[in-house]
DNA sequence: GATCTGGCTATAGTTTTGTAAAGTCAGTAG
DNA sequence: CTACTGACTTTACAAAACTATAGCCAGATC
Protein backbone atom coordinates (compact mmCIF):
# COMPACT_ATOMS: atom_id res chain seq x y z
CA UNK A 1 0.00 0.00 0.00
CA UNK A 2 1.88 2.91 -0.92
CA UNK A 3 0.97 6.69 -0.12
CA UNK A 4 -1.54 9.04 -0.72
CA UNK A 5 0.19 10.82 -3.41
CA UNK A 6 -2.03 14.20 -3.82
CA UNK A 7 -3.25 15.82 -7.07
CA UNK A 8 -0.43 15.89 -9.45
CA UNK A 9 1.66 13.96 -8.20
CA UNK A 10 -0.69 10.81 -8.37
CA UNK A 11 0.74 10.38 -12.40
CA UNK A 12 3.78 9.23 -11.94
CA UNK A 13 4.32 9.28 -15.42
CA UNK A 14 4.26 13.18 -15.17
CA UNK A 15 7.19 13.78 -12.40
CA UNK A 16 10.37 12.31 -10.77
CA UNK A 17 12.03 13.23 -7.74
CA UNK A 18 15.08 14.71 -9.60
CA UNK A 19 18.35 15.71 -7.23
CA UNK A 20 16.49 18.38 -5.32
CA UNK A 21 14.85 15.33 -3.58
CA UNK A 22 16.10 15.39 0.56
CA UNK A 23 16.32 11.89 0.64
CA UNK A 24 18.66 11.50 -2.79
CA UNK A 25 20.54 14.62 -0.96
CA UNK A 26 20.88 12.99 2.59
CA UNK A 27 22.33 9.47 0.90
CA UNK A 28 25.01 11.64 -0.88
CA UNK A 29 26.30 12.36 2.58
CA UNK A 30 25.27 9.32 4.94
CA UNK A 31 24.24 6.80 1.95
CA UNK A 32 27.56 4.42 2.86
CA UNK A 33 27.30 1.26 4.96
CA UNK A 34 31.19 2.69 6.61
CA UNK A 35 29.52 6.42 7.42
CA UNK A 36 26.50 4.61 8.87
CA UNK A 37 28.47 2.64 11.52
CA UNK A 38 30.98 5.16 11.65
CA UNK A 39 27.53 7.19 13.20
CA UNK A 40 26.37 4.26 15.12
CA UNK A 41 29.67 4.49 17.45
CA UNK A 42 29.23 7.78 17.70
CA UNK A 43 26.21 7.41 19.19
CA UNK A 44 27.62 4.51 21.50
CA UNK A 45 30.16 7.43 22.31
CA UNK A 46 33.31 6.43 20.45
CA UNK A 47 35.33 9.82 19.85
CA UNK A 48 38.74 9.04 18.41
CA UNK A 49 39.75 7.96 15.42
CA UNK A 50 41.58 4.65 16.53
CA UNK A 51 38.68 3.90 17.87
CA UNK A 52 36.29 4.75 14.88
CA UNK A 53 38.58 2.18 12.56
CA UNK A 54 38.72 -0.50 15.15
CA UNK A 55 34.74 -0.50 16.26
CA UNK A 56 33.53 -0.41 12.75
CA UNK A 57 35.86 -3.04 11.55
CA UNK A 58 37.14 -0.42 8.73
CA UNK A 59 41.04 0.72 7.58
CA UNK A 60 41.97 4.09 8.91
CA UNK A 61 42.28 5.16 5.25
CA UNK A 62 38.34 4.39 4.93
CA UNK A 63 37.68 5.53 8.27
CA UNK A 64 39.82 8.98 8.03
CA UNK A 65 38.26 9.84 4.66
CA UNK A 66 34.77 9.05 5.85
CA UNK A 67 35.34 10.93 8.82
CA UNK A 68 36.70 13.95 6.86
CA UNK A 69 33.47 14.04 5.01
CA UNK A 70 31.23 14.22 7.50
CA UNK A 71 33.23 16.85 9.12
CA UNK A 72 33.03 18.94 6.28
CA UNK A 73 29.34 18.51 6.02
CA UNK A 74 29.33 19.48 9.39
CA UNK A 75 27.82 16.25 11.41
CA UNK A 76 31.06 16.01 13.58
CA UNK A 77 32.99 18.79 15.12
CA UNK A 78 36.77 18.09 15.74
CA UNK A 79 37.11 19.40 19.41
CA UNK A 80 40.57 19.45 20.97
CA UNK A 81 40.97 17.81 24.08
CA UNK A 82 43.46 17.33 27.27
CA UNK A 83 44.35 13.35 27.71
CA UNK A 84 45.70 12.48 31.10
CA UNK A 85 49.27 12.70 29.80
CA UNK A 86 50.30 13.37 26.56
CA UNK A 87 50.03 16.48 23.60
CA UNK A 88 46.31 17.79 22.69
CA UNK A 89 44.21 15.63 20.79
CA UNK A 90 41.19 16.16 18.74
CA UNK A 91 37.99 14.03 19.32
CA UNK A 92 35.10 13.91 16.81
CA UNK A 93 31.93 15.02 18.61
CA UNK A 94 28.48 14.98 16.74
CA UNK A 95 26.91 18.27 16.28
CA UNK A 96 22.85 18.68 16.53
CA UNK A 97 22.85 17.72 13.13
CA UNK A 98 24.85 15.04 13.19
CA UNK A 99 22.48 13.64 16.27
CA UNK A 100 19.40 14.68 14.59
CA UNK A 101 20.07 11.19 12.08
CA UNK A 102 19.66 8.86 15.72
CA UNK A 103 15.88 8.27 13.98
CA UNK A 104 17.25 7.33 11.00
CA UNK A 105 20.04 4.33 12.83
CA UNK A 106 17.28 3.85 15.31
CA UNK A 107 15.06 3.00 12.89
CA UNK A 108 17.41 0.58 10.87
CA UNK A 109 18.17 -1.22 13.80
CA UNK A 110 14.06 -1.87 15.02
CA UNK A 111 13.51 -3.04 11.45
CA UNK A 112 17.04 -5.36 11.75
CA UNK A 113 15.76 -6.47 15.21
CA UNK A 114 12.74 -7.20 13.75
CA UNK A 115 13.14 -9.16 10.47
CA UNK A 116 17.14 -9.75 10.42
CA UNK A 117 17.59 -11.70 13.83
CA UNK A 118 16.68 -14.63 15.36
CA UNK A 119 15.65 -12.98 18.67
CA UNK A 120 15.36 -9.25 19.04
CA UNK A 121 19.10 -8.35 18.77
CA UNK A 122 22.20 -8.35 20.78
CA UNK A 123 21.39 -4.72 22.27
CA UNK A 124 17.73 -2.81 23.25
CA UNK A 125 17.42 1.08 22.86
CA UNK A 126 15.00 1.61 25.96
CA UNK A 127 13.87 4.47 27.94
CA UNK A 128 14.73 6.12 31.33
CA UNK A 129 12.59 3.11 33.13
CA UNK A 130 14.11 0.38 31.24
CA UNK A 131 11.10 -0.01 28.29
CA UNK A 132 11.53 -0.69 25.08
CA UNK A 133 11.56 2.59 22.75
CA UNK A 134 10.11 2.97 18.72
CA UNK A 135 10.55 4.78 15.88
CA UNK A 136 7.66 6.40 14.91
CA UNK A 137 5.99 8.64 12.42
CA UNK A 138 3.71 10.94 14.71
CA UNK A 139 2.02 14.30 14.18
CA UNK A 140 3.02 17.23 16.02
CA UNK A 141 0.96 16.30 18.75
CA UNK A 142 3.12 12.87 18.89
CA UNK A 143 -0.40 10.70 18.09
CA UNK A 144 1.11 8.33 15.39
CA UNK A 145 -0.37 8.09 12.06
CA UNK A 146 -0.82 5.17 10.04
CA UNK A 147 0.60 4.46 6.58
CA UNK A 148 -2.81 4.90 4.78
CA UNK A 149 -3.45 8.16 6.66
CA UNK A 150 -0.56 9.84 5.16
CA UNK A 151 -0.55 12.12 2.12
CA UNK A 152 2.57 13.49 -0.43
CA UNK A 153 2.41 16.65 -1.62
CA UNK A 154 4.30 19.70 -3.24
CA UNK A 155 5.75 22.08 -0.29
CA UNK B 1 26.15 14.04 23.93
CA UNK B 2 26.33 10.22 23.35
CA UNK B 3 23.36 7.32 25.06
CA UNK B 4 23.82 6.36 27.65
CA UNK B 5 25.59 2.95 27.78
CA UNK B 6 24.23 0.24 30.40
CA UNK B 7 27.33 -1.55 32.62
CA UNK B 8 29.89 -3.24 30.71
CA UNK B 9 28.73 -1.49 27.26
CA UNK B 10 30.09 1.93 28.76
CA UNK B 11 33.57 0.33 28.51
CA UNK B 12 33.92 1.11 24.92
CA UNK B 13 37.50 -0.83 25.14
CA UNK B 14 35.88 -4.57 25.64
CA UNK B 15 33.41 -4.94 23.02
CA UNK B 16 32.43 -4.13 19.60
CA UNK B 17 29.18 -4.36 17.66
CA UNK B 18 30.21 -7.32 15.42
CA UNK B 19 28.07 -8.69 12.54
CA UNK B 20 25.14 -9.88 14.44
CA UNK B 21 24.32 -5.73 15.01
CA UNK B 22 21.19 -5.06 13.57
CA UNK B 23 22.16 -2.12 11.56
CA UNK B 24 25.01 -4.04 9.79
CA UNK B 25 22.60 -6.39 8.96
CA UNK B 26 19.81 -3.63 7.69
CA UNK B 27 22.58 -2.12 6.05
CA UNK B 28 23.63 -5.29 4.31
CA UNK B 29 20.37 -5.37 2.48
CA UNK B 30 19.45 -2.03 2.00
CA UNK B 31 22.56 0.03 2.48
CA UNK B 32 23.00 1.35 -1.34
CA UNK B 33 21.75 4.88 -2.31
CA UNK B 34 19.93 2.86 -5.18
CA UNK B 35 17.92 0.77 -3.30
CA UNK B 36 16.90 3.09 -0.75
CA UNK B 37 15.62 5.38 -3.65
CA UNK B 38 14.04 2.03 -5.18
CA UNK B 39 12.23 1.99 -1.46
CA UNK B 40 11.53 5.73 -2.08
CA UNK B 41 9.66 4.51 -5.64
CA UNK B 42 7.58 2.14 -4.10
CA UNK B 43 6.27 4.29 -1.44
CA UNK B 44 5.20 6.88 -3.89
CA UNK B 45 3.35 4.06 -5.77
CA UNK B 46 5.67 2.49 -8.30
CA UNK B 47 5.71 -0.91 -9.01
CA UNK B 48 7.28 -1.45 -12.55
CA UNK B 49 9.89 -2.33 -13.88
CA UNK B 50 10.71 0.33 -16.03
CA UNK B 51 9.32 2.73 -13.78
CA UNK B 52 12.18 1.97 -11.33
CA UNK B 53 14.77 2.77 -13.55
CA UNK B 54 13.26 5.83 -15.15
CA UNK B 55 12.21 7.30 -11.98
CA UNK B 56 15.40 6.66 -9.86
CA UNK B 57 17.66 7.32 -12.31
CA UNK B 58 19.69 4.40 -13.03
CA UNK B 59 19.90 1.87 -15.89
CA UNK B 60 18.17 -1.07 -15.90
CA UNK B 61 21.37 -3.69 -15.14
CA UNK B 62 21.13 -1.89 -11.85
CA UNK B 63 18.05 -1.78 -11.27
CA UNK B 64 17.43 -5.40 -12.11
CA UNK B 65 19.87 -5.82 -9.54
CA UNK B 66 18.69 -4.51 -6.55
CA UNK B 67 14.88 -5.60 -7.48
CA UNK B 68 16.37 -9.03 -7.66
CA UNK B 69 17.97 -9.01 -3.91
CA UNK B 70 15.01 -7.21 -2.41
CA UNK B 71 12.72 -9.87 -3.72
CA UNK B 72 15.21 -12.60 -2.63
CA UNK B 73 14.97 -10.51 1.31
CA UNK B 74 11.11 -10.42 1.16
CA UNK B 75 10.91 -6.76 1.08
CA UNK B 76 8.88 -7.18 -2.45
CA UNK B 77 6.86 -9.34 -3.71
CA UNK B 78 6.64 -10.28 -7.75
CA UNK B 79 2.89 -10.03 -8.22
CA UNK B 80 1.04 -11.01 -11.90
CA UNK B 81 -1.03 -8.52 -12.68
CA UNK B 82 -3.34 -8.10 -16.05
CA UNK B 83 -2.59 -4.86 -17.85
CA UNK B 84 -5.84 -3.36 -19.72
CA UNK B 85 -4.10 -5.04 -23.26
CA UNK B 86 -1.07 -7.29 -23.37
CA UNK B 87 0.10 -10.38 -21.45
CA UNK B 88 0.35 -10.83 -17.90
CA UNK B 89 3.18 -8.63 -16.38
CA UNK B 90 4.69 -8.72 -12.78
CA UNK B 91 4.48 -5.68 -10.93
CA UNK B 92 7.24 -5.40 -7.27
CA UNK B 93 4.98 -4.56 -4.33
CA UNK B 94 6.20 -3.96 -0.70
CA UNK B 95 5.28 -7.21 1.91
CA UNK B 96 5.32 -5.15 5.47
CA UNK B 97 8.31 -5.80 6.30
CA UNK B 98 9.29 -3.48 2.64
CA UNK B 99 6.53 -1.40 4.32
CA UNK B 100 8.10 -1.26 7.84
CA UNK B 101 11.39 0.34 6.17
CA UNK B 102 9.48 3.79 5.76
CA UNK B 103 10.24 5.55 9.34
CA UNK B 104 13.62 5.14 7.62
CA UNK B 105 13.29 6.64 4.17
CA UNK B 106 10.76 9.31 6.08
CA UNK B 107 13.72 9.93 8.47
CA UNK B 108 16.55 10.44 5.47
CA UNK B 109 13.47 12.79 4.21
CA UNK B 110 13.16 14.49 6.98
CA UNK B 111 16.96 15.17 8.08
CA UNK B 112 17.35 16.32 4.25
CA UNK B 113 14.53 18.44 4.99
CA UNK B 114 16.10 19.95 7.95
CA UNK B 115 19.73 20.69 6.87
CA UNK B 116 20.58 20.17 3.35
CA UNK B 117 17.34 22.29 1.62
CA UNK B 118 17.18 26.05 1.69
CA UNK B 119 13.62 25.90 2.21
CA UNK B 120 11.64 22.67 3.47
CA UNK B 121 12.15 20.51 0.33
CA UNK B 122 10.49 19.90 -2.91
CA UNK B 123 8.02 17.61 -0.70
CA UNK B 124 5.99 17.19 2.00
CA UNK B 125 4.73 13.99 4.11
CA UNK B 126 1.33 15.47 6.04
CA UNK B 127 -1.63 13.71 7.69
CA UNK B 128 -5.26 13.23 7.02
CA UNK B 129 -5.67 16.97 8.30
CA UNK B 130 -2.29 18.01 6.10
CA UNK B 131 -0.14 18.24 9.23
CA UNK B 132 3.17 17.62 8.90
CA UNK B 133 4.34 14.08 10.20
CA UNK B 134 8.00 13.56 12.04
CA UNK B 135 9.52 10.48 12.38
CA UNK B 136 10.43 10.34 16.20
CA UNK B 137 11.72 8.18 19.08
CA UNK B 138 8.60 7.55 21.26
CA UNK B 139 8.08 5.25 24.57
CA UNK B 140 5.46 2.24 24.03
CA UNK B 141 2.24 4.77 25.13
CA UNK B 142 3.90 6.97 22.15
CA UNK B 143 5.07 10.31 24.51
CA UNK B 144 8.69 11.20 22.91
CA UNK B 145 11.72 9.89 24.79
CA UNK B 146 15.05 12.26 24.54
CA UNK B 147 18.00 11.41 23.66
CA UNK B 148 19.92 12.38 27.09
CA UNK B 149 17.00 9.38 28.59
CA UNK B 150 17.41 6.72 26.14
CA UNK B 151 19.61 3.68 27.87
CA UNK B 152 21.35 0.88 25.13
CA UNK B 153 21.22 -2.67 26.82
CA UNK B 154 22.16 -6.35 26.03
CA UNK B 155 19.47 -7.73 25.17
C1' DG C 1 4.06 -14.81 -39.58
C1' DA C 2 6.25 -10.28 -38.82
C1' DT C 3 6.52 -6.69 -35.65
C1' DC C 4 6.21 -4.44 -31.32
C1' DT C 5 6.71 -3.98 -26.27
C1' DG C 6 7.83 -4.63 -21.43
C1' DG C 7 10.97 -6.74 -18.88
C1' DC C 8 14.78 -8.18 -18.47
C1' DT C 9 20.21 -10.18 -19.56
C1' DA C 10 25.08 -9.61 -21.37
C1' DT C 11 29.37 -7.39 -22.07
C1' DA C 12 32.63 -4.14 -21.15
C1' DG C 13 34.19 -0.29 -18.80
C1' DT C 14 34.19 3.52 -14.95
C1' DT C 15 33.63 5.22 -10.28
C1' DT C 16 33.30 4.63 -5.54
C1' DT C 17 34.40 2.32 -1.61
C1' DG C 18 37.01 -0.34 0.50
C1' DT C 19 41.74 -3.19 1.89
C1' DA C 20 46.74 -3.92 3.21
C1' DA C 21 50.89 -2.33 4.50
C1' DA C 22 54.01 1.13 5.00
C1' DG C 23 55.35 5.84 6.00
C1' DT C 24 54.84 10.55 8.17
C1' DC C 25 54.55 13.82 11.77
C1' DA C 26 54.09 16.37 16.22
C1' DG C 27 54.83 16.29 20.35
C1' DT C 28 55.97 14.16 25.06
C1' DA C 29 58.47 10.69 28.00
C1' DG C 30 62.54 9.02 29.21
C1' DC D 1 68.49 13.19 21.54
C1' DT D 2 66.02 9.13 20.90
C1' DA D 3 62.06 6.42 21.13
C1' DC D 4 57.28 6.07 21.34
C1' DT D 5 52.38 7.00 20.33
C1' DG D 6 48.07 8.52 18.35
C1' DA D 7 46.46 10.30 14.34
C1' DC D 8 46.62 10.34 10.28
C1' DT D 9 48.60 9.92 4.83
C1' DT D 10 50.33 7.39 0.90
C1' DT D 11 50.57 3.91 -2.45
C1' DA D 12 48.94 0.11 -4.66
C1' DC D 13 45.34 -2.84 -5.35
C1' DA D 14 40.58 -5.28 -5.11
C1' DA D 15 35.64 -5.43 -4.91
C1' DA D 16 31.13 -3.43 -5.29
C1' DA D 17 28.08 -0.41 -7.49
C1' DC D 18 26.91 1.67 -11.41
C1' DT D 19 27.03 3.18 -16.59
C1' DA D 20 26.34 2.67 -21.62
C1' DT D 21 25.04 0.00 -25.15
C1' DA D 22 23.26 -3.85 -27.16
C1' DG D 23 20.68 -8.02 -27.43
C1' DC D 24 17.03 -11.44 -26.12
C1' DC D 25 12.45 -13.38 -25.33
C1' DA D 26 7.49 -14.32 -24.67
C1' DG D 27 3.66 -13.28 -25.99
C1' DA D 28 0.05 -10.12 -27.95
C1' DT D 29 -1.19 -7.18 -32.01
C1' DC D 30 -1.57 -6.54 -36.77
Amino acid sequence: MPLNMDGPLSDLGSWTAGDRCSIARALSVVGTRSTMLILREAFYGTTRFDDFSRRVGITDAASAARLKELVDVGIFVKQPYRPDKGRTRYEYILTKMGEDLLPVVLGLMQWGDEYLQDDDGPLNVVDAQGNPVHVRITDDDGSEVPINELRVRIA
